[in-house]
RNA sequence: CGGGCUGUAGCUCAGUUGGCUAGAGCGCCUGGUUUGGGACCAUGAGGCCGUGGGUUCAAGUCCCACCAGCCCGACCA
């Protein structure tokens, strides 16, 4: 894309009303719009970024077996009301309006209820089982105080996967499969070196569950953590019971405390809502069972704002490779209309390779912004076209990570960009 | 939902004990000089001073209410 098409622009000051630091540098190079608190809007470069993620995510996903679906907003709170979730003591975050008719709606702040309701119309027997089903779906949570930038949103998009099993464990293994799935998720999402597995206290239906919680300042959770075991607790969980229960010897672990934001989590359901849907199945001897339900949740624009509070300087944001707007930042300093066709020629040419490349093609705009700017966006690879570096014949890249630049041929400039590609 | 702070130009902000026609920087328009780390000169446009009420000869400034934003706390299936 041709950077003077883009219609969101770089600005020099930081926006005020906003302390989260993913907010404040998402906002100051046009990644999002903050359309009230918790609430914001992804503009071009900021779509592409929850593009990316969801394509990593999709990817592991579809290849642990999981199918894609897409399940509504609007829930009729009947379904809510089965589970005694509809009242406002239990849960106190749901939006909830109504029809013209008066009939009541909740906006879905999780999916549970509804997607148990869904299979009950296709799980008759233990032999339409397993299978899990997954969603990336706005949810709606009216949340007291929307803080953290992007990280809490009243309305935000959730990869949300649910799993469906005979009995407890068959559920097991599945979600101790799981556990690998999102960890090599977070890993290509460039969160995997300060991501741990965190043992934590569970939903009221099972005693324990599993978040995952990468440690940053901008966390809101403290978990205690050892480095080379890899063994993590939450805090709030922290005590000699827990490690009873799990069959761990405290002694064994070298324990160091930091606030960490939990990207992900995975709960063991077991069969709370299906009783409640009435989701069951029969088994070989024709005996009606509750179907074992397991819920699997990562919040896209909260991994988006962890990745931003995680790989940042004082210039803009580094973008992870795999979740970078572009892969390339072109960035021209050309001005005579024959340079101008040599370095357009380049863009065309990357293109041709099946690289994203944001084409920085502004005439007006000095050398300095145009690096300043570029730094804010943080595209990990730049490459830069200048007379000298055409008239040698050479090309200038620069990580967007390494203070230094290189010089060096097209073809050994393509192999470099091209590696995770 | 309790406590605190803040709403003035597109953005970041200044605006004295209440006093004339509302200020700066950035950004934007126009013209010119520039071009390797947010260049410079000149010119111009741009305001319901969050909303409503009140006090006053006079309100951006004081008082009340409401709305919105931020922070701390509580809350977070």
């Amino acid at each position: 894309m041709k950077q003077s098409q883009l219609f969101t622009k770089i600005k020099k000051e930081i926006p005020s009303g906003e302390v989260a630091k993913n907010a404040q540098l998402l906002l100051q190079a046009g990644f999002i719009h903050k359309e009230m608190a918790g609430v914001y809007s992804f503009l071009p470069l900021g779509l592409r970024v929850i593009e990316k993620i969801k394509h990593v995510i999709r990817k592991e996903l579809n290849n642990a077996g999981c199918q894609e679906m897409s399940m509504t907003s609007l829930q009729s709170k009947d379904i809510w009301k089965k589970t005694g979730r509809w009242s406002d003591d239990v849960v106190d975050n749901c939006f909830k309006t109504s029809l013209k008719n008066g009939t009541e709606l909740g906006l879905a702040f999780s999916h549970e209820e509804p997607v148990a309701q869904i299979m009950a119309n296709y799980v008759h027997s233990y032999k339409d089982l397993p299978f899990s089903a997954y969603q990336f779906q706005t949810k709606f949570r009216n949340e007291l105080r929307a803080k953290s930038g992007i990280m809490r949103g009243r309305e935000f998009l959730m990869k949300d996967l649910y799993s469906f099993h005979v009995d407890k464990k068959a559920h097991d293994e599945f979600y101790e499969k799981m556990k690998g799935v999102y960890m090599e998720i977070f890993r290509k999402l460039g969160l995997g070196g300060n991501t741990y597995l965190t043992m934590s206290s569970g939903v009221p239906f099972s005693k324990y569950s599993f978040e995952f919680q990468t440690i940053s300042e901008a966390g809101e959770d403290v978990i205690l953590f050892d480095k080379e075991k890899k063994v993590a607790i939450n805090k709030d969980d922290f005590s000699d019971e827990i490690f009873v229960d799990f069959g761990l010897n405290k002694d064994d672990y070298v324990f160091e405390e930091a606030k960490s934001i939990e990207i992900g989590d995975i709960y063991s359901l077991g069969t709370k809502y299906s009783e409640a849907i009435d989701l069951t199945y029969a088994d070989a001897e024709g005996k009606s069972h509750p179907v074992f339900m397991g819920s699997y949740g990562i919040g896209v624009p909260r991994v988006m704002g962890t990745v931003v509070e995680v790989y940042n300087d004082e210039d803009g944001i580094i973008w992870p490779e795999e979740v970078a707007p572009f892969a390339v930042h072109l960035i021209s300093l050309c001005k005579g209309d024959a340079e101008k066709g040599v370095v357009e020629k380049v863009y065309k040419q990357l293109i041709s390779h099946n690289i994203d490349v944001l084409y920085d093609d502004r005439s007006n705009v000095s050398a300095g912004q145009k690096f300043a700017e570029s730094d804010k966006i943080g595209i990990p690879h730049r490459v830069i076209m200048s007379p000298k570096t055409i008239a040698n014949n050479t090309f200038e890249y620069k990580k967007r990570s390494e203070k230094d630049a290189k010089y060096m041929s097209f073809d050994a400039l393509l192999r470099i960009i091209s590696k995770t590609y």
